[in-house]
DNA sequence: CCTAACTCCGTATGCCTTACGGAAATCTTG
DNA sequence: CAAGATTTCCGTAAGGCATACGGAGTTAGG
C-alpha cells in the first residue's frame, strides 16, 4: 500500500518531478497524461458507475491490462483525474469587494461540478494532494486574505463554501441527469406518482408542505430550481460572513 | 418501468395502503419490512458499495433470487431503505427561538447521516416520495412557519440546510470511515506524503496555505475538524437568515 | 379436483477489478 | 556484438456483481 501511495504521489506531481524512469524495455505507447485525459472523457460521457478500466483502454487502443502499467489501479486513476480537472480553470487575481471575491470562488466550484458531474460521485477516502488542487486552495484563500478573518476562520470559510456548493451542485446535477437520461420525463413521473400520492396522503396531513410546494411549483415551474436555490443560499452565507466581520 | 414505479410507490406506502395481496401461492417466508431492515443492516455495516442483494438474502436465510419477489430491484430497495430510516427519529413539536428551531432541524439531518453513512453514497436519481420523508419535510417546514419567510423562502431555507449539512456530514463521515477502515492511520499517511510534498512544493509557492494550514493543524490537532466546521457554517447561515428577516 | 397464481431458486449472461505470468522489445554491460 | 536486465503489453483466470428467464413446487378458489 505504501508503495502505491508513493507511486501515486509521484504521478500526481509528475510535471514538477520530471520522469525518473529507467529506459530499458519497450517504449510506452501512450503517456500518463493521455490515460488521465481518456479516463476523464469516459467519466464525463458515462458517469463514474459506468467508468471502467476497460473503456479507458479501448479508447486508447490498448488492451485492458496495459492500463495497469501506467497507474496502480482504479482508485489512484480517479485521484489523478481529480487533480487534472482542478487545473482546468484559470485562477485570476482577485478583484473587487469581498462579496464579489467569495462569489467567484463559489462559482468556480459550482462550474467544475457541472463540467464534471462524476466529481460528485467520487468516494473521498483520503484526498490526494496534487499540484492543481494545492494551487486552487491557495487561490481560494487569497480571495479572503486580509478581509479580517483569523487564519482558522479562513480555513473554515473555504470549507463551508465547499460543503454548501457541493450539496447544491449535487441537486442540480442529479436533476439534470435524471431528466436527460432516465427516459422518464417529469410529466410522466408525476402522472404515475400523482394518483398514488393523492390516494395515500390525506388532505390535511401536509398543510404546510402543500402550501409551500404550491408556491414553489408556481415560481419554479418545476419541482425545484437548483441554481436559484444555490444563489439564495450563497446570499445568506455572504450576509452571515459580513456579520462575522462586523463584530 | 411505469410498473416498477407504481409497484415501488405501493411498497413505500404499504402501511397506509394495507396489503392488497392475492393469497394464492405459498406464503412469503419473510416480510417486506424484514427485507428492508436486513438491507439497512447490511448497508450500515458494510457501506453501499459492498451492499449486495446476495448479502441481504443470506441474512434472511433466503437465496439470492427470492429477494426479487419482494422488491423490484436494487435501486427500488434502496428507495425503501431511505424512507425507512427517515422514520427513525422523532419529530417533536418545535420550541424556543428560531435559531434553536433551525439548529434542531440541521442537527437531525447531521445525525441521520452519521447513523447511516450510506445515505451519502446513494445516487439520487429521482427521489422517492414516501411517508416518512413526507412527514419529515412537513416537520422541517413547521420549524420556520410564522417566522416571517415567504412560502418560497421557506422551501429555499430547508433546501439550503439540507445542502450544507449533507456536504459537511460527508467530510465528517469520510474522515471517520477512512481512519477506521483504510488500515492506514493519519500518521502513516503523512509519513509517506510529507517527504514527497516537501520535495515538490517550493517553500514560497503556498504562503497562505502554509500559514492557514498550520493554524488549523494546531487548533484541530488534525487535518480538519468536520464537526467544528459544521457548527461554524451553521452559525454563519443562522446569522444570514436573521438578517434576511430584518429587512 | 383442477387450475391459476404465487414463491423460491438454479442457471446463465454479461459486466466489473485485478493477481499472475509469459512473450517480446529495448537498453546496458561485458 | 552478445547476454542479461528491465520493462511493456496482454491473455488468462478468479471472484465479485445485478438480473432475465424459466421450472418446480405450494396454495387457494372455483
Amino acid at each position: 500500500m505504501d508503495q502505491d501511495i508513493d507511486r501515486t504521489l509521484n504521478l500526481l506531481w509528475r510535471r514538477t518531478l520530471g520522469t525518473p524512469q529507467g529506459t530499458r524495455g519497450p517504449r510506452q505507447r501512450v503517456s500518463v497524461d493521455e490515460v488521465v485525459r481518456a479516463a476523464i472523457a469516459v467519466a464525463d460521457e458515462e458517469g463514474l458507475p459506468a467508468f471502467s478500466m476497460r473503456k479507458v483502454a479501448d479508447r486508447l487502443g490498448l488492451k485492458l491490462m496495459s492500463i495497469y502499467t501506467y497507474v496502480p489501479g482504479r482508485a489512484e486513476l480517479i485521484g489523478l483525474m481529480i487533480d487534472e480537472v482542478a487545473g482546468e480553470q484559470p485562477l485570476p487575481p482577485h478583484e473587487g469587494p469581498l462579496r464579489q471575491r467569495i462569489t467567484g470562488v463559489a462559482q468556480q466550484i459550482w462550474d467544475e461540478f457541472h463540467r464534471h458531474p462524476w466529481l460528485l460521485q467520487v468516494e473521498n477516502s483520503r484526498p490526494w494532494i496534487g499540484p492543481n488542487v494545492s494551487d486552487r486552495y491557495e487561490w481560494q484563500l487569497a480571495a479572503i486574505e486580509g478581509a479580517g478573518f483569523t487564519d482558522l476562520e479562513m480555513d473554515q470559510v473555504i470549507t463551508m463554501l465547499g460543503s454548501f456548493t457541493a450539496g447544491a451542485a449535487r441537486s442540480s446535477v442529479d436533476t439534470r441527469r435524471t431528466t436527460e437520461q432516465s427516459g422518464i420525463s417529469d410529466a410522466e413521473w408525476w402522472a404515475v406518482n400523482a394518483p398514488v400520492l393523492e390516494r395515500v396522503m390525506p388532505g390535511d396531513a401536509y398543510p404546510i408542505s402543500g402550501r409551500v410546494g404550491q408556491a414553489a411549483g408556481l415560481e419554479y415551474n418545476a419541482v425545484g430550481d437548483p441554481e436559484r436555490s444555490f444563489r439564495f443560499g450563497l446570499d445568506r452565507i455572504l450576509d452571515g460572513l459580513e456579520r462575522l466581520l462586523d463584530r
